[in-house]
DNA sequence: AACTAAAAATACCTTTCAGTATTAATTGCT
DNA sequence: AGCAATTAATACTGAAAGGTATTTTTAGTT
């Protein structure tokens, strides 16, 4: 097994992702990408095919860094209904995290890609499918096992908590004022304790 | 007065507006610039200095298209709530609206100018503290005519509302589906309807 | 209609772009 | 250690990038 070319490709692409995320497919040069990784171009074109595959695993090397941060700090909850407010919470140190490379990809590649890259587009909107799973996915647990309410549709939240989130990070990462995540991060937890447990002393319209 | 530069200098703007809105500022080129106008180089540099200066405009453009389209309808309330409410309703038809030159130019422009063009994202700054102001000042009015609860602070709800509507513009035009932008407006307008009336029988925690 | 001033087209500049064929160096295996 | 195969560096494309000096065309004024 040929260890040095497999280590030299995932050095490349872990160097070049935040390049990628920071400036967008088209403003990221392949002088950038050598001037990052100190190799030449002909690693590069011995390593990937073209600079747009390289994008294409750069994206997924930051969806994967989120995703899979993400999964660990929701796996630590004990229950659907924990695992959920472990989602939320995740976002309140989001744009500390994210900013390290550029801001959040999803957001980044999202609006980069749309108009301009199709294949990566599509990649971005698998990752959004994703996330909103996690969220759908433990409230329709959580009402499994009695812990919410059934009138909660996990589908429904699962859309309308991301794209708050989203928009909080959005905004944060373009005003630089961290206020919209914090804020978001509460109104969403107000949220879940009012209307979604079953143990609650709910208010109805 | 010369009228003849005066209307291919705004022409170009206007051309060149969506390309700019689309594409991002480095990978909008010269070529797509002449290609879309018509123009060449030289008629192009005689009426502005530079790429730069060129796509500064193309944003100020942009924003202003929206900002006078919004004015408009949200001055057909004949009362601060009234206003407020038609704030977030012009958002039912606003990605529809925007498509037509490629999404939302403050999450486009936003995205792009981070990380690339410090300039920009000043421009982009102040059309999202417009935008908050518009909501945060009827709030206040409503407040002073009694229309609107005391309780309501309207610098925290401008950011709130409006991060929640660019929130879901921005997942419906990454992922084509509307219906975080409906959902989110009915959300807002409940909110507003069952929190924010002073002749509401309103629910408290 | 003629002249002048402004605006647009042409032709060109340098630099940078993505990508490649070839050569050199390095690595893994026996 | 020596050989084969992989990997990286070199040197080079042609095309496209932003920008400019100069020429040609157009428009406004008398």
């Amino acid at each position: 097994m040929t260890t040095k070319a497999k280590k030299t490709t995932q050095f490349i692409i872990k160097t070049v992702a935040p390049i990628f995320n920071k400036k967008g497919y088209t403003a990221t040069s392949l002088n950038d990408i050598t001037k990052a990784t100190g190799l030449t171009k002909g690693a590069i074109y011995g390593n990937f095919k073209n600079k747009d595959t390289l994008a294409l695993l750069a994206f997924d090397y930051n969806a994967e860094m989120i995703l899979s941060k993400i999964e660990t700090y929701v796996s630590k909850g004990n229950s659907p209904l924990e695992r959920l407010i472990n989602f939320v919470k995740f976002y309140r140190n989001y744009i500390d995290f994210t900013s390290n490379f550029g801001g959040c990809p999803i957001i980044n590649t999202g609006v980069d890609a749309k108009n301009m890259h199709p294949e990566l587009l599509e990649k971005v909107k698998e990752v959004i499918q994703k996330m909103e799973g996690y969220i759908s996915t433990e409230i329709e647990s959580g009402k499994d096992l009695g812990e919410i309410r059934k009138t909660i549709y996990g589908d429904v939240y699962g859309k309308r908590f991301f794209s708050l989130i989203q928009g909080a990070v959005l905004m944060s990462q373009t005003t630089g004022d961290k206020s919209y995540t914090t804020d978001c991060v509460n109104v969403i937890l107000d949220t879940i304790n009012q209307r979604f447990k079953t143990t609650s002393t709910q208010l109805q319209e």
